[in-house]
Parts: structure tokens; C-alpha cells; sequence
DNA sequence: CCTACCGATCGGTAGG
DNA sequence: CCTACCGATCGGTAGG
């Protein structure tokens, strides 16, 4: 059962949304799903939200928006790659272990976005990718990291990153930044000379 | 526009039916769609196939069953445990790449096989991880890998390889092989001592 | 492989 | 938040 002590009836939905999005997917999961586990009439939902997508939307743009800017200050920062990457690692790993449901739903159900929200959506994931490619080429330019192929390095680098919400569990006593640091470190270790 | 000379109408069914499953999600793509794609009317499809669940069983479990042939030879050998991997690894992106639709609907969509299906399946998939852990902890035994949560190396190491059917394509000029033995390199440098 | 069609379910609206 | 309902679409079957 979900906590909804303290929520307004439309986070309750969104809340809702995200976990069965995540457990079911979004074209798998009906509105009257939604409906039945928070216990109301699917017709009901519409005075709080006005669309299906909508929903999707919001926990897509919502996540990207936290990756990227959690992002922005590392880079400007005067330290080697190694270092850069390292927080840029534990900055992702953050984002995700905060929300590890909304995050599961932007990894695998971004491509139910229609056509033009999709089409805005990829434009925010490449931008973040190319950020930490940017990282990766910095490493190898200054010598600390073994000449490697970019593209191999950072799909390795998210792919590993990406699937922590499938398999990374609140209520185990695993702790989340001793993961992210055991992460990071396996990470840079597998790329540096 | 899909390669069809030489196949069957049943495996031109199949052939369509995964790549429609691996861009679209299972849920999401309808029978009408597919035959559409293959220039038939959707009661035509059941003349070939019983269901459309039963394309999707036979995705899962065939994929399912490479894997774990391909690591059963591996297990056995006299080796160091990061050879051992190191063959485990490259076994495991050689089934990948020898079919990558196929392996984006088995680590993407198998969650929609109904519930009896989808229980062996989840079997067969902890049997393969465990194979992978036992690896890593023989690692650690015997003083090659240092001693990190087995948990975080496995997953990781999925993580890095799971992703690649959605990053990897064939037609650009990257090695399929090199790929393996780059990321290879990567993931247990990332473990040794 | 087709036409014709089934019951079920879909996202969503009207009106209260 | 409900009842009542819409047109569209779903997976699949019958019969040829």
C-alpha cells in the first residue's frame, strides 16, 4: 500500500501513475487501473489531471530536468576528469535513488511520449549525454584515462547507471551512497590508465 | 524495410513482430499493426501463429535459453576467475549481437508474458545471474578481485551489458567483437585488485 | 489469406 | 467525485 497521509488527491494520482507505470508499463496500465487503486471511478481522475500523457510528460521532463542541472556546477569546476566524472556519477546515482520509481518510468517508458514531446525529450537525454562525453574526451586529452571509444565508454557508463532503479532496493540495507561511491569507483577504475 | 526473401510467412511474422515489439513495446503494438506491416489483414495472423503472447514466449525463452548455453562450457573450465568472465561476458554480447531485437524485447518486455510464464522466466534469469555471481566470488576468494558487494559487481556488469541492444547498431562501423573485448577490459579492470 | 464479426476494454466527455 | 455513456480499438474466432 502507498503512503498518502499529507498528499493533495492529485499528487495521490501521479504518485500512483509513476508505481504502476513502473510495475506494469505505461500502454499496460489503464486509466481504470489507476482508478481502482486509488479507490475511485476511472471518469473521476480527469478533474485532476487531463490526459493519460500528461502524466507521462510530467515524470519525463521533471527527471530530466533534475539530471541536467544536477550536472551544470561540476562542470564548471577546476578539477581533473576523474573528479568531474566521479560527482557527475554521484549526482545521477542521486537523482535516481531519490525517486527510483519516476526515474524507472523515464528510462523505459519516455518512447510512449507522442511523436513531438518524444522528439523534445531525446534532445534533453543527448544534450546530458554529451555532457559527460564531453567529461570522458576531457580524461583522455589530459592523459588520464586510456584512449578508449567515447561512445563505448559513456553507454557503458549510463547503461550501468540507468538500470539501478530496476535492481536497487530502498529497504534493503544497502546504502545508497555507498552504492554510488562503489559505483563511481568501479567505473573510473575500469577507465583510467 | 525488412529483409524477407527466404523466410517463411511465419518467420517473416516473427521477424516483424520483434522489431514492431522492441520500437514500440509489447503492449503497445497491436496485431492489426503488424499485419499491417506485412501487407496482410490482422485474422490472417492466427493461420501462422496462435497468439499474440506466444510471439513474445518464444522471444523470451529462446534468448533466454542462448545465454545460458553459451556459459555452460565456460563454467567448466580450469581458468582464473576473471578468464572465466572475461568468456562470460563475451559469450553474453555475442548472443546480443547475434540478434538484437530479439535481446531488447527479452531484457525489455518480458514482463508482459502472463503470470505462470512470466514466473519461469524470472527463474531462468536468477539461474543465469547466479552463474555470473559465482564467478565474481571466486574471484574474490581467490584474492583476484577485490572484495566488493557481489550484488553491485552483477548488476553493474548486467547493467553495462543489457543496454547495449539499445545502443549498439550494427551498421555502424564498430566492431562487434572489439566492442566485446573493450567493454570486457573495462568491467573487470573495474573489479581487479 | 479474406470478410465479417464477437465481446471486452480503451481514453475520455457530459452533466450533475 | 459519480453515473451514464461515446467512438475507437483491442485480441481473437467462424467460416470460407
Amino acid at each position: 500500500m502507498l503512503m498518502n497521509e499529507n498528499l493533495t488527491r492529485k499528487e495521490q494520482v501521479y504518485l500512483h501513475a509513476t508505481v504502476m507505470f513502473k510495475d506494469r508499463g505505461y500502454a499496460a496500465t489503464s486509466m481504470r487501473d489507476l482508478a481502482n487503486s486509488l479507490g475511485i471511478e476511472a471518469a473521476s481522475l480527469y478533474s485532476h489531471i487531463k490526459s493519460k500523457e500528461e502524466i507521462l510528460r510530467k515524470i519525463c521532463f521533471d527527471i530530466a530536468a533534475e539530471f541536467i542541472s544536477g550536472l551544470i556546477d561540476i562542470e564548471q569546476e577546476d578539477i581533473p576528469a576523474s573528479e568531474k566524472l566521479r560527482k557527475g556519477i554521484i549526482s545521477h546515482t542521486k537523482v535516481i535513488a531519490r525517486d527510483l520509481a519516476s526515474s524507472a518510468v523515464f528510462f523505459n517508458e519516455y518512447r510512449c511520449l507522442s511523436p513531438s514531446y518524444l522528439h523534445d525529450f531525446l534532445l534533453l537525454r543527448i544534450n546530458y549525454i554529451n555532457r559527460f562525453k564531453k567529461i570522458i574526451k576531457q580524461g583522455i586529452a589530459e592523459g588520464e584515462f586510456v584512449n578508449i571509444d567515447i561512445k563505448l565508454a559513456v553507454m557503458t557508463l549510463f547503461s550501468s547507471l540507468n538500470w539501478m532503479p530496476s535492481w536497487y532496493n530502498h529497504t534493503e540495507n544497502i546504502n545508497q551512497e555507498k552504492v554510488s561511491e562503489e559505483l563511481a569507483n568501479m567505473l573510473i577504475k575500469g577507465l583510467k590508465k
